[in-house]
RNA sequence: GCGCUCAUAGCUCAGUUGGAUAGAGCAACUGCCUUCUAAGCAGUAGGUCGUAGGUUCGAGUCCUACUGGGCGCACCA
């Protein structure tokens, strides 16, 4: 609610700002006061105004003085304000007829946002490569990346998920390597096998790597199983497709466990073998995004320019060091960020190729995720075209950026004017990544060194084989959950308990990667990450669970409200004694139905940064503010009915934005815990 | 060498386009379970916001320099 009420507040005030004085504000602030006794919104413009007027007309006037014409203004302008008042040395801060606003909110939508991209949004994220068990590092980019997608559709967008298959890169080859040539295993004997296979490839990997260290010559190998796997040759390359398309499973299963679903999967084999990068390199070429060098080191190479700035900035002092970035090798081919710009192409339907598809994981919900590595024969046709985006969101860590900036120059330089909006508004969802405490490496088993015993955080290497599996994790936390459950609820039957477990599994994990900014570097913990106290998703789930345990116990002794707003529309004088007269007890109602209200505010900062730690904070907020006002008022014992239902609707009104909220974060809370 | 990013309480982190007394969780200490789930609540203690300047009515937030972390700058993917 606050968040059309802030923008139409807004509105106002720039409007009341040039009828006055005639200033126009290309911004003005409109902010929440610290607490609700200063009022619901306020606006500290009187001290702009004060300072263009002043070097507009020379006129030195007082802000006070401003903000007392301003509030006269808004007075007239605005309706719905119980007052408008000026404070300290120029804030005016306005406040909301409580009751009023209150029941107006409980029948309105948690949020109606305006669709801020023009068009479909494609989100790519997870993107692990193929070869192995996903980490938790794999995790917290699909973790953000579901986030993203979910708070998009909440706000109104049209989204698209996609999960980049990269079948045919040198991780890959590095399995394939390490079956022939290790365990001297055919694609019969590899078909044959149960168990875990992400997890037994994850082993397979890191044996690889100590083989390669030992004798490089080897790489010759991984080189011979590249260029077969790129050419579809032979035995090897039908092996890493086995495998690619194994593990790839796995991966969907993994975040399948988080309630995390893709509607496309491209595979890189599919952008070599229909070669994307054709067209892409025509279109580049005619639009003179890219250069043939004629001398030179890079001689024989087609290069993206930098920015002119970055570019002298680099060249002089180094020669080393320059800021273009090559996109066709002097020997005719195409590197990895050739392929991507291609890609990205296709992504806002800029090249008339496209994907072959076929079924490949169905979801429980009749949803089906569609691979984009099917030959022409096998091709089927999905529900809905893929691609053709109006604009991209990629979830990828923070060392990509330099590569995903010349993904964005190529896009905007080939796309047509009325697409340059969309791609303008596309952005690399840059993250930190998530590293290891020394106590967690210790506590995996792994021996360090001196020197990295010492360091905060220790990387993750998935050569090395360090890391914390993502099904690892989930299932320590389900056994952690489960005891619980056992210990609270014995009487119910232990499907239910581990669904319960569940759930509590899956809360703590999303809420513990996305309460952290993108930008936090995540030295993972085992005890932090598996945390139920405090600031986790367990906490929050506790929230809703006592919600719903008001609502069941209601019900059983017959009391329950069926509808509360109806029943207080008609006491409205009482209500308004509660909420605004009844002084420190009134202001802590209406500080918690604030606080409810304010979701479409964090959801929307959450589109407009794609930050998606804005609505985790939020939500932990909101769920503190209750679990207060739970402790202090007993609802089921309060005798007076009309009181009652006041509780109730403020109950209500929380669990229904902290549901919203949840939901957005990926979270589902259980009925009881 | 250049670019990006970070530095806030003992620890891990928030901090609303610059705004009102700098917040939370953990750890420590004190209380609260025959009363809607104590996976909880109330409270105490803990901060010259890396350093030095600058802009501003106002700076944790913006600018400059410095110090100290992290990442990137391949004819790798």
């Amino acid at each position: 609610m606050f968040h059309p009420l802030r923008e139409s507040v807004r509105a106002a005030i720039k409007a009341a700002v040039a009828r006055q004085f005639g200033l126009a504000l290309p911004d003005v602030a409109v902010e929440f006061p610290p607490n609700v006794a200063l009022g619901d919104l306020a606006t500290p413009a009187a001290f702009e105004i004060a300072k263009r007027l002043k070097a507009a007309t020379g006129e030195k006037r007082p802000p006070r003085d401003i903000a007392l014409a301003l509030a006269e203004a808004l007075r007239a302008d605005l309706a719905g304000f119980d007052r408008i008042e000026v404070a300290g040395a120029g804030y005016v801060n306005l406040f909301l007829r409580r009751a009023e606003a209150l029941l107006a909110a409980l029948e309105a939508p948690a949020a109606t946002l305006a669709p801020r991209f023009g068009g479909k949004v494609v989100v790519e994220h997870t993107s692990v490569n193929p070869n192995k068990s996903a980490h938790i590092g794999h995790l917290r980019n699909a973790a953000l990346g579901d986030a993203l997608a979910r708070i998009l559709r909440a706000a109104g967008e049209t989204v698209e998920v996609h999960n980049y298959i990269d079948d045919t890169g040198a991780q890959v080859a590095d399995v394939v390597v390490g079956f022939v040539h290790i365990e001297g295993k055919s694609l019969t004997d590899i078909e044959a096998m149960t168990g875990k296979f992400d997890d037994y490839c994850w082993d397979l990997y890191a044996r690889v790597g100590a083989w390669y260290a030992e004798d490089e010559s080897r790489l010759r190998l991984r080189a011979d199983a590249l260029r077969a796997i790129e050419r579809r040759e032979g035995e090897l390359a039908a092996l890493a497709e086995h495998i690619a398309e194994r593990i790839a499973r796995c991966h969907l299963a993994t975040m399948e466990r988080l309630g995390i679903q893709y509607d496309a999967l491209p595979c890189e084999s599919a952008i070599l073998r229909l070669n994307f990068w054709a067209d892409a390199f025509e279109r580049l070429k005619a639009a003179g995004a890219i250069v043939y060098e004629t001398e030179g080191r890079r001689a024989g190479c087609w290069v993206m320019r930098a920015e002119p700035e970055a570019q002298e900035a680099a060249a002089p002092a180094d020669a080393e060091h320059d800021a273009d970035k090559i996109l066709v090798r002097s020997n005719g081919t195409v590197n990895y960020t050739g392929k991507d710009i291609a890609y990205h192409l296709w992504k806002l339907g800029l090249l008339d190729r496209d994907f072959h598809y076929r079924a490949f994981y169905r979801y429980p919900d009749g949803h089906i995720a569609w691979l984009g590595g099917a030959t022409a024969a096998e091709s089927a046709a999905p529900p809905a075209r893929f691609g053709r985006g109006a604009a991209y969101l990629n979830v990828i860590d923070a060392g990509q950026s330099y590569a995903q900036a010349f993904v964005k120059r190529g896009a905007l330089a080939v796309a047509p004017p009325d697409a340059q909006g969309g791609i303008a508004a596309s952005a690399h969802i840059a993250y930190e990544k998530v590293a290891l405490t020394p106590a967690s490496c210790l506590e995996l088993g792994f021996a360090l060194s001196e020197e990295d015993r010492r360091r905060p955080f220790v990387s993750m290497s998935g050569r090395k084989g360090l890391g914390v599996k993502a099904d690892d994790l989930l299932d320590r936390l389900e056994s952690k959950a489960l005891a619980h459950v056992q210990a609270h609820q014995p009487a119910l039957p232990e499907p239910e308990r581990r669904d319960i477990a569940h759930k509590v599994a899956v809360a703590a994990i999303r809420y513990f990667l996305l309460k952290f900014a993108r930008t936090t570097l995540i030295a993972f913990d085992f005890a932090d990450a598996m945390a139920e106290q405090g600031e986790t998703g367990v906490y929050l789930l506790y929230s809703l669970v006592r919600l719903a345990s008001i609502r069941r116990k209601l019900r059983e002794s017959g009391l329950d409200c069926p509808a509360p707003a109806v029943a207080l529309r008609e006491r409205l004088p009482q209500l308004e004694t509660w909420l605004r007269d009844d002084g420190q007890a009134a202001n802590e109602f209406w500080a918690l139905a604030v606080t409810a209200l304010r979701y479409d505010t964090a959801l929307a900062e959450a589109r407009e940064t794609l930050e998606p730690s804005v609505v985790a904070k939020y939500a932990f907020q909101l769920a503190q503010a209750f679990s207060a006002f739970y402790n202090r008022h007993n609802i089921r014992h309060e005798p007076n009915e009309v009181r009652r239902a006041f509780l109730m609707t403020l109950a209500s009104l929380v669990e229904s934005r902290l549901r919203a909220a949840l939901s957005v974060l990926g979270i589902e809370a259980p009925e009881r815990m």
